[in-house]
DNA sequence: GACTTAATTTAGCAATAGCTTAAATAACAA
DNA sequence: TTGTTATTTAAGCTATTGCTAAATTAAGTC
């Protein structure tokens, strides 16, 4: 539970949501923080079994488990589009008010 | 969302649930922990608009919001019995194996 | 006013979470 | 074997969390 406790992992989650990709994909979307950083996160995810590992060579691969999943599925998509919409206000409003925001 | 990732949290707002209860009610349910302790608790889930408020003299009465709750329902009752099921099975490992845990 | 009851706020503390950098492992290629 | 790429583990640091005890507010009673 503390797994979808945090941001971090949520947006993990949503990257291996529809598609099984490596840690490295996933390091490498992320940006603001350091690959052992992701790496750990997927740790969490994975010891509490919302997705699964397949390794292959010297990649690995993530993928949520939806079924494991369960209802969270449904918290989730809403706060991600949640997420979306106060993106979409902020663009709007920034182009409103003459840049402010996002600097 | 850090509002239901607390297990005290959890507990809390599953007392809150059926019916409204003051808080002294609910803090004197809950033994394991202060009064201020609860009331911080209830804080965090008001502000994060779970749980409503509602002053009357002395006394402030809470109850969840299941409107604002929305998918977070499902989540909830998922754990709640989950953890009524840990209990059981807890009691049962107890009576077999003649005492252990819970002291 | 002084007192009680209900509840919160404040200040401080210990445990944990999430991060970083540096070191280690693991699979493969030359 | 040595080297390279993909990824994790380890060690340590800081910010946050959840708690406690003590002080404070707020509403009502005598």
């Amino acid at each position: 539970m503390d797994a979808i406790g945090s941001p971090r992992r949520r947006q993990i989650l949503q990257l291996v949501w529809g598609a099984e990709r490596s840690a490295g994909e996933i390091a490498s979307t992320i940006h603001d923080v350091s690959w052992p950083a992701v790496s750990q996160n997927l740790r969490v995810l994975k010891n509490s079994g919302l997705i699964t590992e397949r390794r292959q060579g010297t990649h690995r691969y993530y993928k949520a488990d939806r079924k494991a999943l369960g209802p969270l599925e449904a918290v989730l998509r809403q706060m991600w589009t949640r997420d979306l919409g106060r993106l979409r206000e902020l663009a709007e409003g920034e182009a409103k008010s003459g840049r402010r925001a996002h600097d």
